[in-house]
DNA sequence: ACTAATTACTTTCGATTTAGAAGTAATAAA
DNA sequence: TTTATTACTTCTAAATCGAAAGTAATTAGT
């Protein structure tokens, strides 16, 4: 069971996910339709396997994801996002949004997903990507 | 200077604050007006001055908070967000609201800031949130 | 059917980071 | 002038990270 430092939402939210690689799968999932446990090892940021392990491992118990199996191979896991994962989708919309305004000068090289470019209807942009990830994911589900 | 692991915005934010303890020290300073190394260290949390002396000096290199001085004090120091900071004040807010969607049920104790009731004026209770720190923080700046 | 490749991990181990405790130096308060 | 406070630093054990290699089951290729 988890240890909850405080009685504060926020101390808590980072209890879960405070660290360098929990969002970054959680994005692999979401933005990238991801499933697999190789699909997250091959990641741009390269995450060693040891650290991946643990940390599904952790979103399982967390009920931030679900394992599963396809039913023609007994190999292939497949990883989905939970509503409890889902809905993660806004702070990792804020946190692009504040690298894209804060970080450009620093960061010359860095990706551009726009983000700021559609501030006005952010709640239906975000809504749409949890849309097309339901939408996603049940097809695992048949 | 900073390393970042990959292009990524996201990943890139994370190689900032992708930590237990720094949106943490972002939250005592933004919301509730803390500006002393004494008061993050008496924090609900009970984080180590060894830890904290090195996440200020990270943020300060980062250009996310600034340190100063009162005229008439030559001990303490004010810590102070800049708007580099101040602009983590969403992704705060999104962490509020994830945890009190989903958090409540393995965490009965945790604090209702009630951020859900909100939802419709998000950005302008976040904006002004952010106005009433800036008021703030000008203060010591005369 | 046989062999090679792939998937999903686990194990090992040195390096780095964390976290608690204690210490210190300067300043401020009593 | 003594005591307390502030803002740290130092030390150290413990925990975690991360790279590399290993393993077992399964699947793909010939």
């Amino acid at each position: 069971m988890e240890n909850f430092r405080s009685n504060c939402p926020l101390a808590s939210s980072l209890d879960i996910i405070g660290d360098r690689w929990t969002l970054l799968i959680i994005r692999d999932m979401l933005v990238l339709n991801k499933t697999t446990f190789k699909d997250f090892e091959n990641s741009e940021e390269k995450i060693a396997a040891s650290i991946l392990a643990a940390r599904l491992k952790w979103l399982l118990e967390q009920g931030i994801v679900t394992k599963h199996k396809l039913p023609d191979n007994k190999k292939t896991n497949i990883y989905l996002l939970t509503n409890k994962g889902l809905s993660f989708a806004p702070v990792i919309f804020e946190l692009l949004v504040w690298s894209e305004t804060n970080l450009r000068e620093t960061h010359p090289n860095m990706e551009d997903y726009g983000v700021n470019s559609f501030l006005q209807n952010k709640s239906a942009r975000i809504q749409g990507i949890i849309d097309s990830y339901q939408t996603f994911a049940n097809s695992f589900k048949i």
